[in-house]
DNA sequence: TTTGTTTATTGCAATATTACGATTAATAAA
DNA sequence: TTTATTAATCGTAATATTGCAATAAACAAA
């Protein structure tokens, strides 16, 4: 039906889908490499970086805020965005924990 | 328009939000999680152990064995899943390297 | 105030995803 | 062969996602 049946999985397993799922469009994960690529804050000119038009950047923009992964700060008549390091670190620490599964035991298959 | 425009990303970025997507579902998630966990290959009990219809979880574990994270075996009428060992830790890789990007510097938002 | 610049929001079309009932396919067992 | 068991596939409904044109909102500068 197009919806999750979240309420059947575990807090772990919808937390790590949620922040997976951000990482789940090229367009996101370009964003987020380019401001972590800069030094200082890219802002609008994301949109002119990646080829997409400037409410499809502010709709991923919105997804990645929401989740908390960046940050906007408004400078005038531009918004700055940034990671937010705090909760990048929390969210990268829920993934690598589960990629971090060990697979010692040889293949069964 | 629901389909992303890969062709303006490059290789790594399309390939990166691949790998994401797959794990952007928590029952994809849970059957991962359950292959770790068991020592033997857990194969057609995922249905009992995740609360979803048959249909259902054989159309996560398809795009999971499509992607290359898992592999099935035949076995009698039931089939046997397991990771596959050798992509995980190829695509572990490309995950973790994407989000160990250095934040030393200060935010400035 | 008016004008320009930048970003957010709205509305909509096209496509993708999720879920499952019904069915089929494949194999094992009787 | 018939029957049971298990998994895949088909078809379909409901919802989500992606993308953008048009517009609005917010602010700076003239």
């Amino acid at each position: 039906m197009g919806l999750a049946k979240t309420e059947i999985f575990t807090d772990l397993q919808n937390e790590i889908a949620v922040i997976a799922k951000a990482f789940g469009h090229p367009a996101r994960v370009a964003i987020l490499q380019h401001l972590f690529k800069m030094d200082t804050c890219v802002c609008g000119d994301l949109v002119n970086e990646i080829g997409l038009a400037q409410p499809t950047i502010s709709q991923h923009l919105k997804e990645l805020k929401l989740l908390g992964l960046i940050k906007g700060n408004v400078e005038g008549t531009s918004v700055c965005y940034c990671i937010d390091g705090e909760n990048w670190t929390k969210m990268k620490a829920i993934i690598m924990q589960f990629l971090d599964q060990d697979i010692s035991k040889t293949d069964c298959c």
